[in-house]
DNA sequence: TACTTTTGTTCCATCGTTTGAACAAATATA
DNA sequence: TATATTTGTTCAAACGATGGAACAAAAGTA
């Protein structure tokens, strides 16, 4: 057999009319005759005809390709908004590259780098923890393609951002422990230079306050979020000479590590300590106690994101308004932090 | 600012040569001076040049994209796969596209669509559950890319396959059971259409023989492995009328339902019925108890596709020789199956 | 009938890079 | 010195699809 590819060509060879014209037509090309485009349709299907993809981005300037940077793909929150993302972009036509920074900033430079090059028709990120400094963020605004931050966003940016209202989040939190009882709430944090992060804290101290519990320096640990950080930071707060009565962790798997090490020193959660994490991870229901979380609406979270892409695309020259789109979480409570069985 | 983008062509006015001589200096070609060489690169800095990685791929029918095909990401065992993969062929100028089939049928063959109309390079798949024809890879094998499917692979497709020795695994995991001193033990499969679900109950048959165990056709249940099918499978188990005292999990997730079930049950692991999962996913180690699981070391395989991905791109035409590279897994003993304590 | 408008198509340049062939100049070989 | 080889570059044709301008034919208008 023939092994070459067929193109707009041999469809018009067959058909003993020229490219252009097939390439109208395969485009529904008003001044294209419908007798004209049904012959073309059907010659291209006998022929197995393929569009080349890469020839019309090269001409129109377009990839249909759009890049989603996230930390890890590991984490449900993100692979959920991913699949989300996805779902509503391969509609419209694009294609979506996904690439993991895993938390490191060197790897991101490098995802934004490789996107960049792949020529995406634009950008969707979440950063990792470790990023501080934006240049690379900025050269992709530069190019002038539309880019979307999600969950981990940077103000300075000026970008389009989807969210939830984490100073919220840490409100919900306290409230709660303190509904529970308790008296001492440590937090452990992710890095405090990225904004949600920061903004976490802010509500964690803000709330601490309004409950008139007073703001211990000790109880607020930075972290990278990681099990193996949530295991070596309680062991640290177990030592403290006064332990805290409650833990709000930043992130699921950080509050499991945690976890961990409370069951190995026999005390008792939440009675002893109460733990509360971050993202509704779906292990946060299995292990036990059930660790109470923050559900951010991850599908929410990616379908606004790509949906504010779609929007960009459609009319890159509104330069004015950006969109901060900020969701209300929901706390969901669970054994590891109810201590008031209310029946 | 002019904004157009710099190309070759600018490069080389400026430079009084012509645009081929600027493209053979910045491909290193060695019929190009050294001195015209250094001069191109330092103009091509200068202008800021970024090479249209499109117009390349269209001449060069070459697009550096390789696509992964992954039934979930929220796997371990996938994204870790993943990772490897993307960290090789990073290095080696490739950009990696992941997209995940969601263990469904219809979304996969969408996914290669996708990847064929990008223009890959090359795929590397793991199958959905529900895939059963075989269409759409032979699609991809008829266009000629290199093709390497792991973990989930079909040996009528006859294509590169990284993956462990799924009857070994079975044998291992029976005679560790046996060793326990189970003597009804029962096997929750996954999809037995799929080469990796039958060879492990190829595995469990034969091993039980081996240890002149009677086969029952009422402990082997396939399913779809997820944690729901576990908290249903068991509650079945629960309810004949002999039960098993153990049960050969081929996931984690489905172990981990089943697992949820017997302790509503208050039913002793291992003591009442051992437990063993497949996978190693990191919640294994965990719950309580920790789940007995198989391994699969997933960089391995991730490394071994990926090279072997290099591999065909480098020698498309050495038609005969495909690599079927079947790692051995291991028995990471824990918890829910460790009966005899051995101190 | 003469002229305008509409319709359907062809023509041709273009997107930016690559590559084999061609060619002149420089260098090596006899 | 004449001839062969090497070196450095230009030439020109791709890769496949696209879209505006041009153009002829058909249809509409006066």
């Amino acid at each position: 057999m023939g092994n070459k590819k067929t193109t707009i060509k041999d469809i018009a060879n067959v058909l003993g009319i020229t490219p252009s014209a097939v390439s109208k037509a395969l485009n529904n090309h008003p001044r294209i005759s419908e007798k004209t485009k049904n012959a073309v349709i059907q010659v291209a299907q006998n022929l197995n005809y393929q569009p080349n993809h890469i020839a019309s981005a090269l001409r129109k300037g377009k990839t249909n390709l759009v890049g989603v940077i996230i930390p890890r793909a590991s984490s449900n929150f993100f692979s959920s908004i991913i699949e989300k993302i996805e779902d509503i972009l391969n509609d419209k036509g694009y294609n979506v590259i996904i690439t993991q920074s895993n938390e490191s900033y060197k790897k991101e430079c490098a995802s934004i780098e490789a996107l960049l090059f792949t020529q995406v028709d634009g950008i969707i990120a979440s950063m990792a923890n470790e990023t501080v400094k934006l240049d690379f963020y900025n050269k992709v605004k530069k190019k002038g393609i539309p880019l979307i931050l999600f969950d981990r966003g940077e103000n300075d940016l000026n970008v389009d951002y989807v969210g939830i209202d984490d100073y919220q989040s840490s409100h919900m939190v306290i409230n709660h422990l303190v509904e529970q009882g308790c008296k001492r709430i440590a937090h452990i944090s992710g890095n405090s230079n990225a904004r949600i992060y920061k903004n976490r804290i802010r509500g964690y101290i803000d709330a601490l306050e309004q409950h008139n519990l007073p703001f211990k320096k000790e109880l607020l640990i930075e972290s990278n979020l990681r099990q193996k950080d949530g295991r070596k930071i309680m062991q640290q707060l177990l030592e403290l000479p006064e332990r805290p009565d409650a833990v709000y962790a930043s992130g699921d798997y950080v509050a499991l590590g945690a976890l961990e090490v409370l069951k190995q020193n026999n005390i008792k959660v939440p009675e002893d300590m109460a733990l509360v994490g971050f993202s509704n991870e779906p292990f946060s229901s299995i292990v036990t106690p059930a660790i109470t979380s923050i559900e951010q609406h991850s599908e929410k979270i990616g379908e606004l994101a790509a949906l504010t892409f779609l929007k960009r695309v459609a009319a890159p020259n509104e330069e004015v308004s950006l969109n901060k789109m900020i969701l209300t979480p929901e706390l969901i409570v669970r054994g590891s932090s109810l201590r008031v069985k209310t029946d």
